[in-house]
DNA sequence: TTTAATTCAATTGTTAAAAATTTAATTTTG
DNA sequence: CAAAATTAAATTTTTAACAATTGAATTAAA
């Protein structure tokens, strides 16, 4: 690694994941807008259409998102009637949030959303699969050494 | 590609970059708290480190970002005395920035952060130059798609 | 079983991101 | 030259991210 190459942000590692998660949310803002979501919105949705419900807890759990990212996100998508969200009876501290109607007619609405995009930015499955890899594997490490110094 | 895995959030390219940012800045606060910086304040220092003097526009074509996130960042680095900010005497729109005594000696303190969060990221330099790379390709093309769509 | 430790969510405060609008200065063109 | 268009930065507003704290509930230990 050579010494000069430290000194541009366009050379660091960390710089460039940080300026192209930007850029892609860029790329889904106009799309997700029409459906009334923002990007960290419709993550939670997409967990939601899996899982079709959750706790605060185990949404932050998928996502790497704390309850304090995650309260006020989550009551916006109540207001939007998306989601529920009610207190556990078993154990009144965690709160379960559920799909409404409304939410789970949106999956069918937005089935298409995230293949298109993908598309776009990546042009063929095969370069596709061979960042994600990359990447999954530097998420791995980066959320192991994080955890480790805190 | 197969069509399932568009449902599970780990699996998606933009949510594997989303998170891997946020890991990475968690790894670099510890480190930066020490010298009074958050993340994209310390990426702004490293901009002026190479120009020594810049602009905000100038500034956000480097980082991608807009004056709306820039203007009230650079009054926190003034706050903190590590830059000037000076209206352009040729273009009195432009708001001229420059480093201080006290931001220029912080280049040498922290010269080696970089290269030992990297160092702990990615072990070796191969590893390292490889996912950049394809990740600065990735940023072009995104970035691309976002200014065509806007 | 009482005390201590842990867990879960909410709240508060600070910083960031970005769209939309405003203000002011400069450049273009008619 | 004067009007229109463009450019630069700041401001305002909404949403997000996260540390730190609080409060309530549950679980474990003495």
């Amino acid at each position: 690694m050579k010494e000069r190459e430290e000194y541009k942000v366009e050379d660091m590692l960390c710089f460039t994941i940080y300026a192209t998660s930007r850029e892609l949310t860029r790329i889904y803002r106009p799309t997700l807008e029409k459906f009334g979501l923002t990007y960290p919105q419709y993550l939670v949705m997409v967990v939601l259409w899996e899982t079709r419900e959750s706790t605060v807890t185990a949404l932050g759990d998928r996502l790497l998102l704390d309850s304090g990212t995650l309260t006020p996100l989550l009551k916006r998508l109540q207001e939007a009637e998306l989601i529920v969200r009610k207190r556990s009876v078993e154990d009144e501290r965690k709160v379960e949030i559920g799909l409404t109607e409304k939410g789970a007619i949106l999956q069918e609405q937005m089935k298409h959303v995230s293949v298109e995009i993908f598309a776009e930015i990546c042009g063929t499955a095969e370069k596709y699969m061979q960042s994600l890899e990359q990447l999954k594997n530097l998420l791995e490490k980066a959320n192991e050494i994080a955890r480790r110094s805190e």
